[in-house]
This record gives structure tokens, sequence and C-alpha cells, in this order.
DNA sequence: AACACTTGTAACTAAAATTATTACATGTAA
DNA sequence: TTACATGTAATAATTTTAGTTACAAGTGTT
């Protein structure tokens, strides 16, 4: 299965808050650019808030980065909005049978080998930055 | 959301296959060993089978490797029990805002950003063979 | 102080996916 | 033919995601 879209919205909005940063960027005018619900953009927010990427305030429209796009990876995103849970990108069945060799180590093995390729993953995501999201966004944007 | 365990159980198939190879490893005692359902150890046996990996025949019971197991990696497992598809490992929000710069290009952006991350995954999975999770198990089991 | 607007959250619904289970057709061999 | 195994479809149960509604709480203007 997928990995929730709510990362790839994380990192929507934020670019979002960088290209339309003179105005109000209120969850009802992210949600219309995502094209969902305001209080889904408000949830990712608050997650985002959490870990200190961006800066919002009750009552008060808009959000702003909490620091510069550049300092910000995709791989802070992807942990802010907890997709994932630590060191369980695979899940291993529980239970296996104890009294069979296989069973009994299974788990002990293949988790380690699995956490190695999870933060491979993760370390690829370390490579990117809003900073690099926004440069390809507008890009695209002027060569049409 | 993690990654289905039927990943998890087809490495455990295979591992089993080298560890129990001098009996008959039907589909009950792989389940028995990895505690679920014969017909779903019926049903990763097939998909490892169209991937070449393991040879079964109908009304024959037991399923041996197709190849030196030095040869079967993490990632050909992977790939046969199909439980990502291809450049799906993150799902991205669909239908942003065409009328919105950041809405209209935000998936041509962070597509192929997605798809090095699941890359740099994969690859990690293909540096580990099946011969050595058996070797790991084994490894494991004579030092209790 | 009253009003309009916004964020923060909880609760609930709907939709989708995984795993477990049952059933049975098909194949093999004694 | 009998016993047993695989192949596979259908279904149910559980879990998760995403979408929606509702409302309390905060802010600023008039």
């Amino acid at each position: 299965m997928s990995i929730s879209s709510r990362f790839a919205v994380g990192v929507h909005i934020l670019a979002l808050l960088e290209v339309n940063k003179g105005e109000q960027n209120s969850s009802e005018f992210i949600a219309a650019s995502v094209n969902t619900n305001p209080a889904l953009i408000r949830k990712i927010i608050g997650m985002l808030k959490k870990a200190e990427l961006v800066k919002v305030r009750p009552g008060i429209a808009g959000a702003q980065p909490a620091k510069d796009l550049s300092e910000i990876t995709l791989h802070d995103v992807y942990k802010a909005v907890q997709v994932v849970q630590e060191k369980e990108l695979f899940s291993i069945h529980e239970n296996p049978n104890p009294d069979c060799t296989v069973g009994k180590n299974i788990q002990d093995t293949i988790g380690p080998m699995f956490s190695a390729a999870e933060q491979a993953m993760e370390k690829a995501l370390g490579n990117v930055t809003i900073a690099d999201v926004v440069d390809d966004i507008l890009k695209k944007e002027a060569a049409q």
C-alpha cells in the first residue's frame, strides 16, 4: 500500500506558503489549492507546527514558514506528518511459530534489514529541500 | 501506513524452504510456521512462482526455490509480492487546483523526487539475499 | 461589548485496503 | 476411487485513510 498523501499535502502547503507569500494563507485558501477540506489542512499544519516547521496562531489568518525553506528537507516534512511510525515502514507478520527455527528468529533477522532500507529512503528524502521544490515549480511554471 | 506483511511472509517462506529443505513444505506446514492460513500461503507462493523464484506444481506437496538463494534478493521478493505498485510508494493527492501555480505543478515536481527515494529504498533491498537471511537465522539459532 | 473571521480539535462517516477464512475446482499418486 | 495437495475466487472482519461537520477558543475591528 501507499504512504498517506498527508506527506505530499504537507510539502504542497510549505511550497504554497512561499509561492504565495504576499497573501494571507488561511486554511481555506490552502484547501482550495490542495483541493480538500480546510479542517484537514489545519490538522496537517498543526503537525508541521509541532515539528517547528511553520508558525501559526489561533485566530490569526495565515501561516508562515518557521525557518528558511532551504533548511527544511522532505525528510523533515515526512517525519512531521507521521505517515510512518519509526522503523515500521515494512510490517512484519506477528506471532510466527516459536517452535520453528525460522519462525523464532525471522522477526529479529529481517527487522534490521528492513530498517536499513527504510533509512536509505529517508536519507534520499533528506537530500531535497522545500526550496528545491519551489524552484522546480517556478521553473515548470515559467516554461509554459 | 505500513507496507503489507506479504513481503515479510514471502521472505519467511523462502527462508523456510532452505532451512527445512529435507521435508515436504506444503502450504499447511508453511502456514503453521508463519502462523496464518494455508490459502494465504498458497496465494503468496503463487506470486513467487510467477516471478520465477520458486517451483510448485498443482497437486504435488511442497515448493522449492527456483534458483540459488544467494541469487534471490529481498528486492526480488518485494517486486514479486507486489506490495507497492511501480512509483507509487508515496501517494500524491489527486486533483490539486489547476488555477494555482503550486496546484498545477506540484504533482510533476514531487513525483520524481518521491521516486528517487523509493528507488533508494529498493536498491538497499537489493543488497541483501535470502541466503543472507538464512545465515542470520541459523547464526541466531546457534547462539541460543 | 458585539461581531465577523480564523484556528484548534473532536467526533463521525465513507471509502479503501489488508488479512483471515471458507469453499471448491483441479491435479497427483497410491 | 480415495486421499491429499495446489489454485483461486468469494466473502467477512479489521484497520486505516480521507472527507465532513460542528463547535470551542482566540483575534481584531467597529
